[in-house]
DNA sequence: ACCCAGGGTCATA
DNA sequence: TATGACCATGGG
């Protein structure tokens, strides 16, 4: 029987051969990599896109400028990407945070573990939005796990339901190289996987690692 | 008409 | 700790 480390590697390796290099995380700036983190929280791509794009042609692409606007103008701008209330709050408190700490996040002598901590602390951060804000934005070595990444892990019998994201997230950091390159494509390769529809409907038998099988 | 999407918080038991 | 309600849009 394969160990846990050949089997994640050979998924990596598979995944890149079937999807190629993902280039995550897609955004110009940090802060727009992070405003993309808040505006995905269960919510297709699509409409985050528009979102985005309503802040950038009213220059608002900017954590000083998130805070000079009003909470329901902000709601207004990212409208398109739902749950627009809750979002703008967020992007509120996650700006607030950005101006006191986003540099000493880049600075790569802070701590992870602190960092982490520290963007949980914000209001609207949890656990899969710190991760892709300090993988994605801040070049960490976070790992990032999403519903695709349980589904994904379940569907190849490797966890099951009672598997907590940390664990989940240990299981990949302990088990892949120790490569920024790789975490970031990985979960970008898994977050395609899921997005993918079956090419091969109805009879499914070529789907890339069996995804759309059963 | 229904289901889901690159979640998170809060109230309740 | 574990469930459930809630947040809301747009595409299938």
């Amino acid at each position: 029987m394969p160990s846990v480390r050949s089997t994640l590697i050979r998924f990596y390796d598979e995944l890149l051969a079937e999807f190629g290099q993902q280039h995550w995380w897609p955004g110009d700036t940090r802060w727009e990599i992070a405003t993309g983190a808040v505006l995905t929280q269960n919510t297709n791509w699509r409409n985050v896109e528009k979102a985005i794009e309503n802040l950038k042609v009213d220059n608002a692409l900017l954590p000083q400028r998130t805070l000079s606007l009003s909470v329901t103008d902000l709601a207004n701008l990212i409208q398109p990407s739902g749950f627009f209330n809750v979002k703008a709050k967020r992007l509120r408190n996650l700006a607030t945070w950005w101006l006191v700490n986003s540099e000493l996040a880049e600075s790569a002598s802070s701590p992870l573990k602190n960092l982490r901590a520290d963007l949980l602390s914000v209001n609207g951060v949890g656990e899969e939005t710190a991760d892709s804000i300090l993988l994605y934005a801040f070049d960490r070595r976070s790992f990032v796990v999403d519903a695709y990444t349980r589904r994904f892990l379940q569907r190849h019998g490797l966890i099951d339901q009672s598997w907590t994201y940390q664990r989940i997230k240990s299981l990949f950091e302990k088990n892949i190289p120790d490569s920024l390159e790789i975490y970031k494509e990985y979960h970008a390769l898994i977050v395609i996987l899921g997005k993918t529809s079956c090419r091969t409907k109805p009879a499914c038998d070529q789907c890339p690692l069996r995804w759309h099988l059963q």
